[in-house]
RNA sequence: GGGUCGCUAGCUCAGUUGGCUAGAGCGCCUCGUUUACACCGAGGAGGUCGGGGGUUCGAGCCCCUCGCGACCCACCA
């Protein structure tokens, strides 16, 4: 491959990628003594695009891949498919609404296979996307979470829970939507603060006495009333005690209901009288079981009032039954007033419709045991969370856990493994025959449960099913998500794994927050404000993306796509590039015997010290997941260092050898963050064997710490000059003159090389002349003309002021004796330098105010 | 009701055990056609780190408090 002027990173990327993929380079090595490296991909949806949120998913975690791969580890990237189970069947629904069809008109294992078909023809398409992102992953582990080990393995864990008594199947208020018809878990359900409403409806007493004729109940839902059983009021509220027990009439039925005490009736709200609803309320529900209430069903799975409401209402919708009770009882004379509140109403987080609480029968996974275990492994800090704070967030949540309903009623899932006595409802089995509708044992007919796992169910299992085949990888290094699923998903995968496995399913966890749009505002399609990864990748390349992700972006927190990282980035790989070009060149005519691979300038030494540095420094950062500040050393090294001082001074006196292990070892740690430019120019360098993905992390350079600290030096003169050039007017250049000066005079030509100056004199004190730099331990003057330097009598007498400051702040300092005694001595003596240098440096600017 | 996070340069944000001159990218201003790169080079301006108090020799960082903003959990009828 030749170089173009320009990296054009479309040119490149699939083909770098199919080497790679087609070499093996992804599948873990099967070294013995290195050390293990997993990490399992969050599996995304098998039917869906990736959206940016995975380009940040895969850009994290494919650094930490590369990186470790780098280092000789034995490296797996297992990635995932999800069927995604709700999310995918509302799409098939609305598949099947367009062809004016219904889930209904299908049997469930007919609605199964005619969505596995709908995923599949699909599921391409996400894979190559994970490839664009440049995800070096394994792609012979590649798991479906319907693929047979996944179902097996959620089987097992049902039974063993089943066993343990810690699944059970009850009758108990879910959360349902009416219009998706199927209950979801608590989490699922999206609280919304609204405006409602608080209606008083007065309920007569049966025996009415001379003070108390009525006790009024304040409800938000009046429709609801129709299935009440009980009042509740406060056992200590004065204003109800003498009623408790009795009965009340309950409008617009034929019903009488009892008075009860509970706790639950809050005498400061409303009227201190609730009315109880059991099939349609959580609280009602308990108070209902401790007063061994019956349960009255008025709202049926389709939303609609049912037989129970009464011969008036059955069949209207909630929202009609409301208006139509409503009425009624203002006909009747039961109203009693009402008010605004701004009350918290659960929606369903796909379609928005009111989740009503109703009674079902479902499976259940008893938490309480499984969330201590938890609670007592994150406490004695078995898994690094990063941030460290959402350790503590998950405690409090696994504190408060309910049980949590499994069940849900979409065909598209792995079938619950349940079967029922079809003559005693009460005899559920365990059995995996879920191919079979029914099936026989012991001359009992038994039929399957249609309802499916919730698809979290499985997903909480994931990185102990996808290592199966190789333990040595369980526990996974490091689960890197979004910061949203810490309780979705995080948790439980903590709690099942402990559970099945009793170990922590991983060491690490990494919690990215969400990329907002540029505006800071969250994506959604109703918004039109969604950005597509892949157009980012097609107009900058996929590096770019992967670094403008990742600038400027710490854990756990929501920040704005950056289109000017972006940007800066692609700059970043243009200038890796365009640095290798040169250096292609500088080998090119450079034909002569390679000579031994040495530092033989200050600039070597220095470069490769930086390099030392900076690969450490990496590796620090990486280790502890900072990856905005790794990528902003490698932006740092490549640009700042390498090419503005290494490579600006080796266009004097080339050292080929050390050019061409410089870049090398430049490309390599440059590779985890952009990994398809840097192959790209491995492989297009004549020198280079193999692949950069399969290369070592670099040994570090044996290099002269003095000769590298006298090349900052020279840095910090040269920048020095520029400055005072650059003031200086019509842009002229003027000579360099130094006395008595060992590191000058070594360097004359580069300075001059770096300065543009016309000559770097050696001069006698007697010559001294023109404007003096203020740089300690040097007497460097440039010789500007005597008119021009009267001009900076000015600037040198305040920066005289500005230095005579500094130098009391440090004198200050040391006359502190608390400072002295306290702070650390290097520190002290440090001090006492810099006030030494300052002082120095004060004289001789003085010194030089004369002479003006 | 419980909990979490944020407030640092014009903008978007970094800043790990407190250490002395607080950083980056973009933007802004000067200068520059040096054949690696204008997706460039050189230089520069710009910050009382939300307010107040405290601990400390020393605080952007720790503690208290107030203000503003964002988010999560939760059964308040």
């Amino acid at each position: 491959m030749k170089f173009s002027k320009a990296y054009e990173p479309n040119e490149y990327e699939t083909d770098v990628y199919a080497l790679w993929e087609k070499s093996g380079a992804f599948r873990p090595k099967s070294n013995n003594k290195a050390k293990n490296y997993c990490i399992v991909m969050p599996p995304p949806n098998a039917n869906g695009n990736l959206h940016i949120g995975h380009g940040l998913t895969i850009a994290l975690e494919d650094i930490l891949i590369r990186y470790h791969r780098l280092k000789g580890d034995n490296t797996w990237y297992i990635p995932g498919a999800d069927h995604a189970g709700f999310e995918t069947w509302v799409v098939y629904e609305r598949y099947l609404e367009s062809k004016h069809k219904t889930r209904f008109d299908y049997s469930r294992d007919e609605l199964y296979d005619q969505v596995w078909n709908f995923v599949h023809e699909q599921r391409g398409n996400m894979e190559l996307q994970l490839r664009a992102l440049g995800a070096s992953c394994d792609w012979d582990s590649l798991t479906f979470t319907l693929d047979p080990k996944v179902v097996s393995t959620v089987y097992d864990t049902f039974e063993k829970f089943y066993n343990d008594k810690l699944i059970y199947r009850g009758k108990k208020l879910v959360n349902f939507c009416t219009k998706h018809q199927t209950a979801f878990a608590d989490i699922e359900v999206t609280h919304k603060e609204e405006k409602g409403k608080l209606w008083r409806i007065a309920y007569p007493l049966v025996n009415p006495t001379d003070d108390l004729k009525e006790i009024i109940v304040a409800t938000t839902r009046p429709e609801t009333m129709l299935g009440d059983v009980a009042v509740a009021v406060n056992p200590n509220d004065e204003r109800y005690k003498n009623i408790i027990g009795q009965n009340v009439k309950l409008p617009l039925t034929n019903r009488e209901i009892p008075i009860v005490a509970d706790e639950h009736a809050d005498m400061s709200y409303g009227t201190g009288a609730v009315k109880i609803t059991p099939a349609h309320d959580q609280n009602d529900y308990e108070v209902a079981q401790r007063h061994d209430l019956p349960m009255i069903t008025v709202i049926g799975f389709d939303g609609r009032m049912t037989d129970a409401a009464g011969d008036h209402y059955s069949g209207l919708t909630t929202e009609d039954c409301r208006k139509q009770v409503l009425k009624d009882l203002e006909e009747q004379g039961y109203r009693r007033g009402e008010e605004n509140i701004l009350h918290d109403v659960g929606h369903c987080y796909k379609c928005d419709t009111v989740i009503e609480p109703l009674l079902r029968e479902q499976w259940f996974v008893d938490v309480k045991p499984l969330a201590q275990k938890a609670i007592e492994v994150l406490k004695a800090g078995k898994i690094k969370f990063h941030p460290a704070n959402k350790k503590k967030v998950l405690i409090n949540y696994l504190e408060n856990l309910r049980d949590w309903n499994i069940s849900r009623q979409i065909p598209w899932g792995i079938p619950i493994p349940a079967f029922q006595n079809v003559d005693d409802p009460s005899d559920w089995i365990y059995d995996n025959r879920v191919d079979q509708t029914e099936i026989e044992i012991n001359g009992k007919t038994y039929r399957r449960d249609e309802d499916t796992f919730d698809t979290w169910f499985s997903s909480a299992q994931w990185p102990y099913i996808t290592t199966s085949e190789d333990q040595k990888f369980f526990p996974t290094s490091v689960m890197e998500t979004g910061a949203d699923l810490l309780f979705q998903w995080v948790g439980r995968m903590i709690m099942l794994s402990l559970y099945t496995k009793g170990d922590v399913p991983f060491k690490d966890v990494y919690m990215h927050g969400m990329v907002l749009d540029e505006k800071g505002q969250k994506m959604s399609k109703s918004k039109g404000n969604v950005i597509n990864p892949l157009d980012i990748v097609s107009q900058y390349g996929s590096d770019a993306l992967r670094l403008g992700l990742i600038a400027s972006r710490s854990a756990g927190v929501n920040q704005a796509f950056s289109s000017s990282k972006v940007i800066a980035s692609r700059n970043l790989c243009n200038k890796i590039w365009n640095i290798s070009r040169l250096a292609q060149q500088i080998v090119d005519e450079n034909t002569s015997p390679a000579t031994k691979l040495e530092c033989r300038s200050l600039g070597e030494d220095w470069i490769c010290d930086e390099i030392n540095q900076t690969s450490k420094e990496i590796q620090k950062l990486l280790d502890s997941y900072r990856f905005a500040e790794a990528g902003d050393l490698v932006y740092d090294l490549v640009w700042n260092r390498y090419a503005d001082w290494f490579i600006e001074s080796q266009k004097l006196w080339k050292n080929v050898p050390l050019i061409q292990s410089t870049l090398e070892q430049i490309l390599i740690i440059m590779h985890p963050f952009a990994p398809f430019v840097t192959e790209t120019i491995w492989q297009s360098l004549s020198w280079t064997d193999g692949m950069l993905i399969n290369q070592q992390w670099p040994k570090a350079y044996k290099v002269d710490k003095t000769k590298a600290d006298q090349f900052r030096e020279l840095i910090a003169i040269i920048t020095n000059i520029r400055s005072h050039f650059q003031a200086l007017p019509g842009n002229d250049r003027y000579p360099i003159a130094f006395i008595d000066d060992q590191l000058m005079y070594d360097n004359q030509l580069l300075i001059q090389h770096l300065t543009k100056a016309p000559s770097v004199p050696q001069i006698k004190i007697e010559e001294i002349g023109g404007l003096r730099l203020a740089i300690p331990g040097h007497n460097i003057y440039l010789q500007i003309p005597a008119d021009i330097h009267a001009k900076y009598k000015a600037q040198l007498e305040e920066n005289i002021l500005k230095l005579g400051n500094e130098i009391n702040t440090l004198e200050a300092r040391l006359r502190n004796p608390k400072y002295v005694e306290r702070a650390p001595k290097e520190l002290v003596e440090e001090t006492h330098n810099q006030l030494a240098t300052k002082e120095d440096l004060l004289a001789k600017m003085k010194d030089e105010l004369e002479l003006i």
